[in-house]
DNA sequence: CGCTCTATTGATAAACCTCAAATACAGTGG
DNA sequence: CCACTGTATTTGAGGTTTATCAATAGAGCG
């Protein structure tokens, strides 16, 4: 049933004995689609993996402003860092869809990685591998305009997420055009009529909480070059 | 002589022995100013710790942009991801001033996970603070305007080397309007303009690569409500 | 004292947001 | 099956913010 687990680069240079030893010190849960996993503050469960689904993370300002910092698909890893400090700006992960993880607490994590410190090299690859993630998305905020983000959030959700359909490269979950702004630090408006533009165009087909990449090298093109 | 290294977060829950062994397993490095210590691609050494002086992270991009990711002071630690993918775009660590570093390359920090598992325990905690600070700071990036941004970035640069003098609390470094501007995603321009005026309300003083903060406690406000 | 690097300031323009109003869509209950 | 309701989306007009470009001034160094 979790085999996809398997894969997972937490799991990365561990026996199958050890791997059903970790997973079996975690615990499960079933998320119904938009229900909060955790905000950051809260101290219970540190660590999660998405066994099935897929998680949102995002960041509120008090003025009501939102980032999506990324996408959490299954096989993926996040943690609930529940630092003394900075109490304002939670994190939140929210489900998209049915969603299933698996949360180990930071004791039983600390115990773990003394008995497999390999599981802490997992770790810290991914971690690192996600502070590469957020500093290029940095960059690209500070120094690109609002339509080369735009392409190259569809771009990553269609390499996350994406299914060949007849039309081209569905993104296979429900995301709306204030989704996709949250996501490039823009508004709906104005991915609402770049949509539009890329339609006429031909590069993409979008519809309610839908999107279709049809001209996915053309996008690609746009994304690096312009 | 690296008696301040002792405080550091990597060195968390370690003897003065294990410490000791630890520094050695590392080599010392000088850096002139302005000397780069890696590009993102470099291979040979993986962890830095700063012992001495502080250095600069930037990101690039071809068109030449510029983002200041973060500044490594004294006491702290950086790592050079040599990932495969992404060859574009890489982090530069660039010495402000003399600088002295310690560097462990990533098979040796590896035995010393294994070795001391708390060592894994004080990367990740750092790595995962880290992460939280850039993901902060995108939001506010994608959220607020250039004035609040510029405030946060003389804040932090404060906060991390600000040094009390008769005029108010001195950034402790060479840093021109280009380094604000590539902290603050903006531009040296307005930079400028914002460090005039704001000279002109008395909250700083500010000269070639120089900056005093004369009144932090309007600028925090000012950097928290508009 | 000339050279180079940094900073200032103004004019102009582009990019993008804000707000308002209309329209499309999906589900629900009659 | 249809009307109804609550979102999601589209599109336009207008305004603000901030970048861009150009020209000038200042600071430090040999």
């Amino acid at each position: 049933m979790e085999d996809n687990l398997l894969k997972s680069d937490l799991f990365k240079g561990l026996s199958a004995n050890q791997y059903n030893r970790v997973i079996a010190c975690g615990y499960h849960q079933l998320l119904r689609p938009k229900s909060v996993l955790f905000h950051q503050g809260d101290r219970a469960i540190n660590f999660y993996i998405v066994n099935k689904g897929r998680l949102k993370l995002s960041k509120l300002n008090e003025q009501g402003g939102e980032v999506i910092v990324r996408f959490i698909n299954t096989g993926e890893l996040t943690a609930a860092v529940s630092s003394l400090k900075e109490r304002n700006y939670p994190v939140t992960a929210e489900a998209v869809g049915n969603t299933e993880v698996i949360g180990w607490d930071k004791t039983t994590i600390v115990e773990l990685i003394n008995e497999y410190p390999e599981i802490a090299i997992s770790l810290l690859n991914i971690v690192l591998e996600r502070i590469d993630d957020i500093q290029h998305r940095y960059l690209e905020l500070s120094t690109e305009r609002v339509e080369q983000r735009i392409a190259r959030s569809l771009l990553r959700l269609m390499r996350s997420s994406g299914k060949k359909t007849a039309d081209g490269i569905l993104i296979d979950f429900p995301v709306t055009r204030q989704d996709i702004a949250s996501f490039s630090g823009t508004t709906l408006f104005t991915v609402s009529r770049t949509l539009s533009t890329w339609g006429k165009k031909g590069w993409v087909k979008s519809g309610r909480e839908r999107i279709i990449i049809t001209d996915p090298h053309t996008l690609v093109l746009f994304s690096e070059n312009a």
